[in-house]
DNA sequence: CGGCATCCACACAGATACTG
DNA sequence: CAGTATCTGTGTGGATGCCG
């Protein structure tokens, strides 16, 4: 396994890119909570454990076209890796395994849904505010 | 003003890609918020409202390469479009535009700064559980 | 100074095909 | 089923030039 070709599949991902710099530690696992399947992950297995392909099924629930079996997957080592996210792998034909969180992965996890609700809680809101910067900007467009 | 050639700069980002399909919209939000830029321009913002080049160089405090002007600039415009930055520009020579957070912005940010914060003190267990995630990775490695 | 616009390079996300 | 390997789009960001 050479590690020359770097597709994201090979290493898991550490946040950073291309030949990029140093970052501070704390920055990194900041990313990987806040990433965009990090997040819906995270919120899911709050409510319970789930297996690999029902997580994704639950994802794609929230619209969109869903997570990719790739992302998912390197996500969930990701999230395995910074200890937040446990993975239980039974030995059996066929392969089962189960993913929950960690206490570590709770706590994170809580804070997350605390801001995915009350972003839902204050759609209204925003969805004025784009009105208003919307007609605002057309308007000016007028030129 | 032709809007063929769709490089980022010119269309504030919706968050969705390509040709991709519907989202529910507070996904939308949640996912400016979490963006990897959003995230510390909400955080900074929190301390003190801040000019644009101001704001540029107290995220490359964070470590990494910091933001790039065009990716500032998109941030900021996608969070004031849904009300949680205000942009106050004045009309003098030199330019002056000065960003804040609005009420509902300010609501959001500290969730976020709650998310970093916890992340910061958990780091050595993060820490930790990556050393035993690699170690048992490595030695599975020896076939 | 605070942008906007365009070109370019490349890392990353996603689709697909394959394996234990 | 739960991945791994690989190829190809596309988003991200650097560099550059222009404008108010």
């Amino acid at each position: 396994m050479t590690v020359s070709t770097v597709d994201t599949m090979t290493a898991v991902p550490t946040g950073k890119y291309g030949t990029g710099e140093e970052m501070c530690p704390y920055r990194l696992v900041l990313e990987h909570v806040t990433s965009r399947w990090g997040v819906l992950v995270l919120i899911e297995l709050l409510e319970r454990p789930y297996r690999f392909s029902e997580l994704r099924r639950a994802i794609s629930r929230w619209g969109g076209r869903g997570v990719s079996e790739k992302m998912l997957t390197q996500t969930l080592q990701t999230l395995e890796r910074d200890g937040l996210v446990h993975r239980d792998a039974k030995p059996v034909i066929p392969p089962r395994v189960d993913y929950s969180l960690t206490d570590l992965g709770r706590e994170a996890a809580e804070q997350v849904r605390g801001l995915a609700l009350r972003t839902e809680e204050r759609m209204a809101e925003v969805q004025k505010a784009r009105e208003v910067y919307d007609a605002r900007k057309s308007a000016s467009e007028q030129r």
